[in-house]
DNA sequence: AGATTAATCTAATAATGTTAGAATAATCGA
DNA sequence: TCGATTATTCTAACATTATTAGATTAATCT
């Protein structure tokens, strides 16, 4: 994994490969791996001297570069928040609250723990800000009052997050380790609803069935869906 | 703050506190004082020790009555959800949602950090699954189709938790010192959305005053209409 | 070449969750 | 009431964490 640097490979004379023996840090190439081990270890036993490792230095290293911890999580989620594709605004509002919802969503799933994350930390940098922006832009030109667009955008947002959250948590629940065990999966999780006391949890077991085999997919856009005719209530007629 | 027990205090003979020495831990009590010390120095600071500080006792003596943390914060949230007061059965479908988001929203304020606590743990204690099964009989008996109750439950838990999360964020990012600084808590918000360059968030830069200065309880019972409204457009027709 | 700044490392600190095994307290059977 | 058994709690250690001060090396500029 580690490459020796005593005894350089021989190679052409000024192959660039040569004296890319240790490239500076910066703080682009710091989160880039940051993101590889999140996504490779998840957001719980990501450290500060996994990270290190992974660039061949040393801890403290790191805190030239950022404050703390907190600060390298915050601009981690601000770079994950930049890979969003935007919906096109031509598009009529409702189309594109139904593509900004897929594609937030499409983004968190991209990345381990992304959720989590976003949680974990406020919104205030770049990427994150933007992708705000771009709704109050949407709302805006679909024509909501003023005060209600920063609720309504934020209901959207809290949705998409929760949603995944829990997408992602019974991914967890059902044991992550192959995804070929999506049988496996149903089993483990409808075991639970079996065990418990039918007396107290009637609604919950019956409904049992199509909580553990729910459909993401229908589940997300039914709900985008019931957001969007919510929204639609609240439109001033003109 | 840690009372000596080499010499006991000149009490009247069989005086009660003179015995009161050491109780013996159960996990009713332990999760008592956790949920204190959580109340007292909030969710990043929780430590088992500093808990079993406050139990008069060593830290590894938790771990007879928990298997990890993780289980003990478990039950925190499991005891924090048994605060809730369900709505009456009697009243009409939308007014017992709006009841239920109210209350739990209440709970979630009552204890610091309680959100992050939700988020962090899964939702298979008694407590916190009475709660789904509770809307889930709510739903049912609104007449919704099986198949979709889950999903509206789940937006409708979602929604509160989202929505207290960032209340309370935003309580946290204006400096929690002071209740009384609430002027300088929007000065010091609205300081951040000055500085944004214009060019690039021109709508949030116009709608930052609606953000700064948001009533917290017309924005909550806004978005539980929204819902509402947008669960009623899925509703069977008989 | 010499001096100044930038970047990284060494080494240490305080705090965390967790565990094995010793020591104590409580309980129960005789 | 004694002895043995079980139920709790403690002692003492581990490994890991984020973070910092100060020494050391590398890069840059005059």
């Amino acid at each position: 994994m580690a490459r020796k640097r005593t005894s350089p490979p021989d190679s052409i004379l000024g192959w660039p490969e040569a004296e890319a023996a240790h490239v500076p840090l910066d703080r682009v190439r710091i989160l880039q791996t940051a993101l590889q081990v999140l996504d490779e270890i998840g957001l719980k036993e990501l450290s500060m001297r996994k990270i290190a490792d992974k660039l061949q230095v040393k801890t403290a290293s790191l805190y030239y570069h950022f404050k703390d911890k907190e600060q390298l999580m915050q601009l981690l989620s601000d770079k994950i928040s930049g890979e969003m594709v935007w919906p096109e605004a031509s598009l009529p509002w409702k189309e594109q609250v139904l593509q900004w919802g897929i594609q937030f969503r499409k983004v968190l799933l991209q990345h381990r723990d992304a959720v989590e994350l976003f949680n974990l930390t406020i919104g205030v940098g770049y990427q994150r800000l933007t992708q705000i922006e771009k709704l109050y832009q949407l709302f805006v030109s679909a024509g909501f009052a003023d005060p209600q667009i920063p609720w309504i955008a934020s209901m959207l947002k809290n949705y998409v997050l929760g949603f995944v959250a829990e997408e992602s948590r019974l991914h967890a629940f059902a044991g992550d380790e192959d995804q070929a065990s999506f049988e496996a999966m149903g089993e483990q999780y409808s075991r639970f609803f079996r065990q418990l006391p039918e007396e107290h949890f009637p609604n919950t077991i019956r409904l049992a069935p199509h909580i553990t085999s729910t459909d993401w997919e229908k589940e997300f856009s039914f709900g985008l869906s019931v957001l969007i005719e919510g929204f639609s209530t609240k439109l001033p007629q003109e």
